[in-house]
RNA sequence: GGGCCCGUGGGGUAGCUUGGCAUCCUUCCAGCUUGGGGUGCUGGUAACCCGAGUUCAAAUCUCGGCGGGCCCA
């Protein structure tokens, strides 16, 4: 892992050296997405998408425009949003006559379809989702994949008969949530954010976060309980079997391509990104070691284990450039492909290959056993797992005392706002919010010394 | 919201104080050579963020814009 103190130069380094993004771009904080990037993010895209079709969500596209007469419904949520949404004004040299805007997240665009679409209680649950770009003006320093003004932005919005039900949907979310993060080898934390931190029109949110090898959390996905806040602003109401109209309990679980930049951030190391095999769009690449006289032989061996592994379901690649090994392996570790296969001369001799995971372990494989990659990426993916989980869990401090520590520190707290900001205040941090889970708290809030009734957890955050 | 620093070939830089032919490394292209951790040699392409001003003359000085980075609230 990349040190705390060379972390954000570091990341800005790397993101344009190993092909995901192109800051040059002159427009702040919109950036190219390079092929390699691009395919990464899809990647991670198929994963959340083939979680919505297990759950029965329904993808849809709707519009980037929104008409200034819908997005103003929702008072909570234009206070949220008013300072950071880009308007389109003109059409053309003429002015509009209603304005639009970009959408900064999709709720005031979708909810008065809702309004359209749900008549009844069997229309219900409504669970819908799109990936779409969303537009937010972003005053503050962009940053590459993690702040920036055109977001690549996954939503899924429910709505449902009752609160109890929207309460199944936020627990089912937190459910795909566990999956989704478990297969990027991401270790998460999920928080209840506190009331003042809560997203803009919800009754409450629950965060997502990672911690950064700089010691800041990081927000990677959220989901929200709107209970009724929405239904009523927008009026969408369904005919209950009792033939009487009620509002409906709304849900929304979100996420963006900051998953991607946790990816770069938590994996890294000094010789480049280093990709999951879940999301990686070649797992084995195959450089060959050629030697005179040996060309054509080592050349043949290297496309025979690219076509056997390929038929296997392992997308594999020979590197047949005319460049020298050394700098193949400096290439591919840039871009943090998970397994190399080295053939050459020697080996065929031995009849074995080669293989060297991205993570340095290194092993002789027999050329009749390579089924044993497939078993080598699991175990790849394993290990990144746990070595991100081992670095969480010694930068997670539960103290009762108020002291500045790095990282995430979890303290007791009375559940009051002004003691909840006095301690951001003191520590220089940010709430994440609370534990999910209910747990007995026996100490006093260092603030106020009154009984704790929960755990805070407060980091500096992105 | 407030403050500070920066912008020179694709990337990294020197030159700016004291105005006068733009330096070096790397990448890239061609050829030969080499090939189990950045092979070597030869040749080549390629830059002063944009606009205005001062001046005989601006990468260099002044103002504005855009972009990048950092710090504080």
């Amino acid at each position: 892992m990349v040190s705390e103190e060379s972390f954000d130069e570091w990341y800005n380094e790397i993101v344009e050296k190993a092909g995901l993004c192109d800051k040059r771009y002159p427009i702040k904080g919109m950036n190219v997405w390079l092929p390699y990037g691009w395919n990464l993010m899809q990647n991670i895209d198929a994963i959340i998408r083939e979680e919505m079709n297990k759950t029965g969500h329904d993808e849809v596209c709707f519009p980037l425009l929104i008409p200034e007469s819908f997005f103003k419904r929702e008072e909570e949520h234009i206070k949220g949003f008013s300072q950071e949404v880009f308007w389109v004004t003109h059409a053309g040299k003429n002015e509009l006559e209603e304005k639009m805007l970009l959408r900064p997240t999709s709720e005031t665009a979708m909810y008065p379809m809702f309004s359209l679409w749900i008549r009844s209680h069997a229309d219900l649950p409504l669970k819908i989702f799109q990936i779409v770009n969303t537009f937010r003006y972003e005053t503050k320093m962009t940053k590459a994949f993690i702040r920036v003004r055109e977001i690549h932005f996954f939503e899924a919005h429910t709505a449902h008969e009752s609160y109890e039900d929207a309460e199944k949907q936020v627990r089912e979310d937190i459910e795909i949530a566990k999956r989704f993060f478990k297969k990027l080898a991401l270790p998460v934390i999920f928080s209840r954010r506190p009331d003042w931190d809560k997203f803009a029109g919800a009754e409450y949110s629950i965060g997502i976060d990672v911690l950064m090898p700089s010691l800041r959390s990081l927000q990677v996905g959220s989901v929200h309980q709107y209970r009724q806040n929405f239904s009523k602003a927008f009026d969408i109401k369904y005919e209950g079997l009792d033939g009487k109209h009620y509002y409906c309990h709304q849900t929304t679980y979100g996420m963006s391509e900051r998953v991607l930049g946790a990816i770069i951030g938590i994996h890294g190391d000094e010789k480049g990104v280093v990709i999951p095999s879940s999301i990686a769009p070649i797992k084995v690449v195959i450089i060959p070691i050629i030697f005179k006289g040996h060309e054509e032989e080592v050349m043949q061996e290297c496309k025979k284990v690219e076509k056997e592994l390929n038929a296997m379901g392992i997308n594999s690649m020979v590197d047949e450039r005319d460049k020298t090994p050394g700098n193949k392996f400096y290439d591919w570790e840039l871009k943090g492909i998970p397994l190399r296969i080295e053939i050459g001369p020697r080996d065929i001799q031995k009849n074995v290959v080669i293989m060297v995971a991205r993570d340095g372990v290194r092993k002789e494989i027999e050329r009749e056993e390579l089924k044993k990659i497939e078993e080598e990426l699991k175990e790849f993916d394993a290990r990144l797992y746990k070595k991100a989980e081992e670095f969480l869990m010694k930068n997670m401090h539960r103290t009762e005392k108020l002291e500045r520590k790095e990282g995430v520190i979890e303290l007791p707290w009375c559940g009051k706002e002004e003691c909840g900001n006095e301690m951001e205040e003191r520590l220089d941090m940010k709430s994440l919010g609370i534990p999910l889970e209910k747990e007995e708290v026996n100490a006093t809030c260092p603030i106020c010394g009154s009984k704790a009734i929960t755990w805070l957890r407060l980091a500096k955050s992105y």
